[in-house]
DNA sequence: TTGTACGCGTTATCAC
DNA sequence: GTGATAACGCGTACAA
């Protein structure tokens, strides 16, 4: 094992030279830098983690948490994954500061990042996709914070990582699942429910569907509606959608509402089979399951997603490692009743 | 944070002293052995990993990975996944020994057991379901070895814990999903491809497909062979059970020897189609899922389970920490060609 | 510019 | 029985 210590040996300097070179303190002489660097290199030194959580003890650096979950059980599994990972670093005096909020109100977002942002060190955050929000998330990159995006990532913005599923992919699979379902020679007449199609994630899921729609000859999609995430709006518009078009038979929930839509089909209480699929496992999509309204769904590792956004801010506060990628993206899973 | 130091003070004794009222070493005066148990207890005592691993690289904990993967594809992620977990560990001080060997011979896997007993304090095995390898593990754990069993659990063994998928629910999702591609009401013909009935794992996925199948009246199972997870005899018994039924029009292939099967429904050349699933995926499944022989495969996170069960190992060696789990279950996952 | 010394938490060891 | 001390690897304040 290379430490600290078995470079001085090598280089005939003391530990705390090597120490500044490492770090870039400055006050070496340059031919010591330069051999110090070529002997770390050489030998392929990577700093012991115990060490550094045992010396970093006293920093105490701070991960500030922000997410849009209010009344978005999505999240449940999110936040259950960020705190085990809390709990996991306690010991490194890692200290979390929680903020959430309902809805996608610009200015609520940035009033929370202001708040946090003079106490933190990293913040994990589900972001709006505006570009004011990039714009302060790119403030606090340059202020040296630490930002790592959550489940939806931002465009144009200098984030460090980006954590969350494949949406587009996510799309895809969708439209190559129901081809699967639905076979390719039956005639498939098909209602979309959009969330909201300013939010990339959900913009993006559509295109991946298209795009894998594209060739299907049998595919036909007779209306596009969106529900804006709002499961009262999602119930009276599928409503609509199943009320007008009477040979509906296959049903693409795109993002939220998922409840308020199978409600819909529910309601209708007809003969005819609509075969439909939507993202997520949330306790009532769950339900919808097992009423056999949803054939199966898409699912985007939440727990994961929330432990790993963690792992990459402590890695990089705690140990000073850069996350090896710019984004860390989870496999779209199919889920039926019995693979829950 | 409460460490030994805080303790120590409080209950005026040294933390010498504490140190072995926690790990048991005796020569502690009853009295105060009490108190300190009870302070610890009381303040929620938990040891520093940091410190541990610090404290611990002079140990060298050895440990023993024994994998029936030469030749079987299936185990290069279960490899991956114990290799990152083993540069991870590497700076506690953790040592990894390998022993592979190719198919199931009992004497050979107790040989190997016997070679690697004297040389560690853990080991990671994929069992041979027998008795006698039970027995084996038994000697071990009471001579105080750790053991844990990945990808197949053997029965009535003291093993530790046990990393792998839930085989039964496996066959559960198979059976599902072929209904769920099939639909209720078509007439289903159906062969299955059995790997090893003698093989725990093969054994409980054909029984959770039979017990999912119950009550699907248009489900019929014309055949079950066996090819010993061996793809040339694979091969020749689907050709032969092809030819013998030629009104089957889904195969189940329960675990090994999918190249061999799908070669033979490719070689059939014929209209009818046949819908196919199969487990993992190994490149050569890929393939035939490319080809469409396959529709989807269900997915047992290889990498995951060579990665947890590494965890599991680290924490008990080192940190001292029981499994929470005398099992630890992953998702069967469904997984399509767009998803994989 | 460079070296020394201490602290972080745990544990092994030596001295009493 | 018990206490004191050194060691592990790293960061850093301070001394030279």
């Amino acid at each position: 094992m290379i430490t600290i210590k078995t470079i001085a040996g090598l280089c005939g300097v003391s530990r705390g030279t090597v120490d500044r070179v490492l770090h870039g303190r400055g006050k070496v002489k340059p031919e010591t830098e330069e051999l110090v660097r070529q002997m770390a290199e050489q030998l392929g030194f990577r700093p012991n983690p115990a060490g550094k959580a045992l010396a970093a003890r006293k920093h105490h650096p701070v991960v500030g948490v922000l997410l849009t979950s209010e009344g978005n059980p999505f999240f449940d599994e999110v936040i259950r994954g960020i705190k085990t990972a809390e709990a996991q670093y306690h010991i490194y005096g890692l200290k979390v500061l929680w903020q959430t909020m309902k809805g996608y109100s610009l200015e609520k977002q940035i009033a929370l990042i202001d708040k946090l942002k003079p106490q933190i060190n990293a913040l994990i955050i589900h972001p709006i996709n505006d570009a004011r929000i990039a714009e302060k998330l790119d403030e606090l990159v340059r202020d040296g914070c630490m930002v790592v995006t959550v489940n939806t990532d931002i465009e144009n913005s200098l984030r460090h990582c980006y954590v969350g599923s494949d949406y587009f992919n996510g799309g895809r699979t969708a439209c190559a699942l129901l081809e699967l379902l639905l076979g390719r020679e039956n005639p498939v007449h098909l209602g979309i429910i959009q969330g909201n199609s300013h939010v990339l994630g959900h913009q993006q899921r559509l295109e991946g569907f298209r795009q894998r729609m594209e060739g299907l000859d049998n595919f036909h999609i007779l209306a596009i509606i969106e529900n804006e995430d709002d499961e009262i709006c999602s119930y009276e518009q599928t409503k609509r959608l199943l009320a007008e078009y009477p040979d509906m038979n296959a049903v693409f929930i795109v993002a939220g509402g998922v409840y308020g839509a199978c409600r819909a089909i529910l309601s209708r209480n007809q003969l005819r089979h609509i075969t439909a699929i939507a993202f997520d496992s949330v306790p009532t999509t769950v339900e919808m399951m097992k009423k056999g309204v949803l054939q199966a769904i898409l699912y985007q590792h939440p727990y994961r997603q929330g432990h790993k956004a963690m792992d990459i801010v402590f890695e990089y506060l705690v140990n000073g490692i850069e996350p090896v990628s710019k984004s860390y993206i989870l496999k779209n899973e199919i889920k039926i009743i019995e693979n829950l």
